[in-house]
DNA sequence: GCCTAAGATGTTATCGGTAACAAAAACTGT
DNA sequence: ACAGTTTTTGTTACCGATAACATCTTAGGC
């Protein structure tokens, strides 16, 4: 039952090799005859080995982790992105270490830490926003480091993500072209949702270009925002949200809680007003009528940081910024006017 | 930058004391005198020493880890159990270290094997369906170990969940009430969801009870299914969906997705067919109409997860199983016919 | 046959902390 | 002042895997 836990030293004694070779075998390694490695690996299974990864990392003073920050695990987006990024990492025998930052810069650095102490090999971090403790944290450590879904213009270290501008200027060109102007955006209150932020300020300035006037801000209240705020903030308001013709939210599920509060206020999406969202998030799609959206290949961000992870740690260069293009998808919460 | 790695043994010269009081000094273990911790702090901060928590980890077999495993983060109650239980254990110094399955009793037991080599201290699987190689490999560690969200009737170790029965016995009577006796149950095709196949079996036996005909079984395809599959198989059906009085949907997203089928065949719910769902995710509150639920508290799971890992670090005893009464909250999709 | 190259396996010495036990130093009360 | 405690520090022996180097086979060339 529970007794001595079992070693290569077990292993190698039951088929009558020595350790170094049990060793060898267990990593699939080529000098080892394959009728040798059949035998240990079918003496590891029957003896209920399992491979001590500590006892490795301590070794080879290589951890095996990759560290990974996430602001929710509650995101289609993100979620997807992670296991895109895992998927990718699967044979490489790194494993993930998650942390998730809710949000919030300061929680981020805190878990950062945590997550070095781990003496991880790389680092990748979503979004492009730090504290300065932070960025000299990781400087200090001189490690592999990836930001994701932001696309700064001087990254920390690599980035694959998104131009919002890019991104939001579809919207906004796409709105123009189906006869609106009116323009309100819907997103968490100011210095809560820096991601949501930058979105508001690439719709302003997209918006400014096209010769609109000013883009109504709508406070949904602090980051994180959801359904629940969406509809909230939009039933609060009432049916005077229709005095803009378009309402640009921050992400699907806000524009889903909008849609749904216009539906209880018996007003006609797209008729009365418009409504998008961002992310190609799965309501978008099935919503009645359906949203409008921004496709972003979040399996493939993770997809990219696995790959330059990969470049990074085994040393070769690796582009700085890897940017994915977003796609704009028309539903019909902003057909023609 | 940096030559040969400052260990406690460079510590210790400089200061003329031993390794091993150093490693006290540096745990602020109280049996150091002050002073000599004091100089001992400033020894190592001055020769820019670095901790390493691997090589400690190592030697005392506490990596620090708690191990948990969980179907897919792209759902709400996982994630928010998640962080139920990462908020609970800030605190206590333990780390999460997070795998997902995809729903795969092989991808489970392949990745509880990788979760294993880093020597957690304790280990948390999603669900009481395990191989058979699983349950060796854990029973040979003798972790502790806890289920959670499914409750079996004899856990391999504790478990906190939910009792399946009582929640969709909830559900069924309530559609009893509201005058309903057709019932029709969507959710994933046979053998490709454990969980959704319990709350199938479950709506059966409760209908059984109630003296209803047999509960129809309309198939959404292999798991996970979620609003795309929903929508897709009622749209598929088509008006004769109606043929049924209730569509009990293996969980909410599936529910809102047959409930935007119904919408667009210009089918009323809840006058032709009521809709319920499962999980109270946000989509089901938002939902026009609101979507009949029943709600668990996931955010408790994790909590009540992280009290009994607290008891069972400690070498104290813990309940072994503790029940999460499942709660309805009827919508609109199940109003009085 | 003999010799070399390639292939397969073995030996030794750690990686950097810390548990367990041992001992010296500093107190205590009588 | 001395035995008995308590506090503080030291010694020894690992934890389990693997890098580096050494050794033994086997195959093939001449």
């Amino acid at each position: 039952m529970s007794g001595a836990r079992v070693t290569m030293r077990d292993v190698a004694r039951a088929v009558g090799m020595s350790p170094m070779t049990v060793s060898r075998a267990l990593r699939s390694d080529s000098s080892v005859s394959l009728e040798t490695r059949t035998r240990i690996r079918a003496a590891a299974d029957r003896l209920g080995y399992v491979y001590d990864g500590t006892a490795a990392a301590f070794r080879t003073r290589k951890s095996g982790f990759v560290a990974l920050t996430l602001p929710s695990l509650n995101n289609a987006n993100f979620a997807e992105t992670y296991r895109g990024l895992s998927e990718a990492m699967a044979g490489s025998g790194m494993q993930l270490l998650l942390g998730a930052t809710n949000y919030q810069v300061e929680k981020e650095e805190e878990l950062v830490r945590q997550l070095l102490a781990r003496n991880p090999e790389a680092l990748v971090l979503t979004g492009g926003h730090h504290t300065a403790a932070m960025r000299d944290l990781v400087a200090a450590r001189n490690l592999p480091l990836v930001e994701m879904w932001d696309l700064p213009e001087a990254p920390l270290g690599h980035a694959v993500g998104v131009s919002t501008e890019a991104a939001m200027a579809l919207v906004v060109a796409h709105l123009v072209e189906t006869g609106r102007r009116r323009f309100a955006f819907l997103g968490a209150s100011e210095g809560t949702d820096r991601r949501g932020a930058a979105r508001r300020a690439a719709v302003e300035a997209a918006a400014r270009s096209h010769g609109l006037p000013q883009v109504a801000f709508i406070d949904a209240g602090p980051a994180p925002v959801s359904m629940r705020q969406g509809a909230a903030r939009v039933a609060e308001i009432g049916r005077e949200i229709a005095d803009h013709d378009a309402l640009i939210c921050v992400s699907d599920p806000v524009a889903f809680g909008a849609l749904s509060a216009c539906a209880r206020l018996g007003l006609d999406v797209p008729g009365d007003l418009a409504i998008t969202g961002f992310g190609q998030f799965e309501v978008a799609e099935v919503a009645v009528p359906q949203i409008t959206t921004v496709a972003v290949e979040a399996h493939r961000i993770g997809e990219e940081v696995a790959g330059l992870l990969d470049a990074l740690l085994a040393g070769e260069a690796a582009p700085r910024r890897i940017e994915i293009a977003p796609r704009l998808v028309p539903g019909a919460t902003s057909a023609q006017a």
